[in-house]
DNA sequence: AATAACTTTCAATTTATTTTGAAAGTTCAA
DNA sequence: TTGAACTTTCAAAATAAATTGAAAGTTATT
C-alpha cells in the first residue's frame, strides 16, 4: 500500500467511525483528511478530495470548528480561509466527550430532575420507591462519569491514562 | 406529576437517550420499559403499551437480548414468553460499552493495523513519519481504552467509581 | 396429523438524516 | 459604490434507517 492509499483509507474509515459518535461521515471525512494533511485546507480543495458540495463543505467545516475540532488560519494575502484539524488524539476525544456530555448527559440530568417530582408518593409505596431508586442511581452514574470527564478535561493523556492503569492493575 | 406519568416520561427520555448511544429508539424504549416494570412482559404487553408492531417488538427485544440488556423468562404453563430487563444501571453500563467495543474499537483497530502496511516507507520521510506516529496515537489510545473497559466490565460499581474517584482528586 | 398459539422474517412503506446547489449574503479592493 | 471573490443559507432531492404487517415458520396440544 502507497502512502496516498492509506491516507485515502484512513479518511474513510474515521468517518465510519465518526457515525458512532454523533459526528456525520463527512465531518468525520474533513477532520481526518486535515489530521492528514501536511498544510492546511481551503474549502475548495476539501471539495475536490471528498467530492463533496460547497453548502455540505461549508456546514460541516462550521461544525468542525463548533466542537473545536478544527479552527480557522488565515494566510496573508489571501482572501480565502484555510482550515487546520486538531491532531492530537487525547485533544480530539476530550473534545468529543465533552460535546457529547453537553448534548446527551445534561438534558438526561435535567429530565431526571423533573421526573422525580411525583407527587403521589404515598400510593403504591414500593413502586414508587423502586422508580425513585432507578433513577438514582441513574443520576448517580451520570454524576460520576460527569466528574471523571472533568477530570479528563483538565488532566493530560499520559497522567490520565498512565496512573489510572498503574492503579487498576494493582 | 403522578407515577404512571412520570415512567411515560422514563420511557420516552430513554428512548431519546439510546439513539445517541447505537440504541435505537424502540430498542431503548423497550428497554426502560422493562427497567420500570414490577413484572415480567409479553411481547403483546409491549406492542400495546409503546403502539408498535409486532415484527418491530419482536427484532428489537431480540437485539437487546443479543446485547445482555434483557432476557427471556418461561411461566410455567404458559405458551407466551415473558422478558425482563437488566435494571442495575452499572451492568446496562458495562454491556453497552462491550458491545460498542466489539463494533467500533476493534474494527478500528483492524482498520489501522492494514494502514500501517505501508510499503513506500523511504520516499516523503517526514510524511511518512507523521502518518505513522497519528495511526499509532490512535492505537494507543484505543489500546487505553480497551483496557480500562476490561476492567470495568470486571470491576464493580463501587470499587470502580469510589476508587477511581478518590484517586483522581489527589 | 391437524390445528391453535404463538414467534420470526422480510419486502414495502414510512420517517429521519444528509447532501446538493443555486441564490442570497458578506467583505474587500479598486 | 461597484463588482469580484468568497461564504452562508436553506428548500428540495437523495440516501439511510426504522417500522409495519401479512405471510411463513415453529412448537405444543388434541
Amino acid at each position: 500500500m502507497k502512502l496516498e492509499e492509506a491516507k485515502k483509507s484512513f479518511v474513510e474509515a474515521w468517518g465510519t467511525l465518526g457515525t458512532n459518535w454523533g459526528i456525520n461521515r463527512t465531518m468525520a471525512q474533513i477532520h481526518a483528511l486535515l489530521m492528514v494533511s501536511e498544510h492546511p485546507l481551503s474549502t475548495d480543495e476539501i471539495m475536490e478530495i471528498l467530492d463533496i458540495s460547497r453548502g455540505n463543505a461549508n456546514m460541516n467545516m462550521r461544525a468542525l470548528i463548533d466542537w473545536g475540532l478544527a479552527e480557522r488560519k488565515i494566510k496573508l494575502g489571501e482572501r480565502m480561509e484555510f482550515f487546520v484539524g486538531e491532531k492530537d488524539i487525547w485533544k480530539v476525544a476530550v473534545k468529543i466527550i465533552r460535546e457529547r456530555r453537553k448534548r446527551e448527559i445534561d438534558p438526561l440530568r435535567s429530565t431526571l430532575r423533573d421526573l422525580k417530582m411525583i407527587d403521589d408518593k404515598d400510593e403504591k409505596k414500593e413502586e414508587y420507591q423502586r422508580f425513585m431508586k432507578l433513577l438514582n442511581d441513574i443520576d448517580g452514574f451520570a454524576d460520576s462519569a460527569d466528574k471523571i470527564t472533568d477530570k479528563m478535561v483538565l488532566a493530560d493523556q499520559n497522567w490520565f491514562f498512565g496512573t489510572l492503569m498503574k492503579m487498576m492493575i494493582k
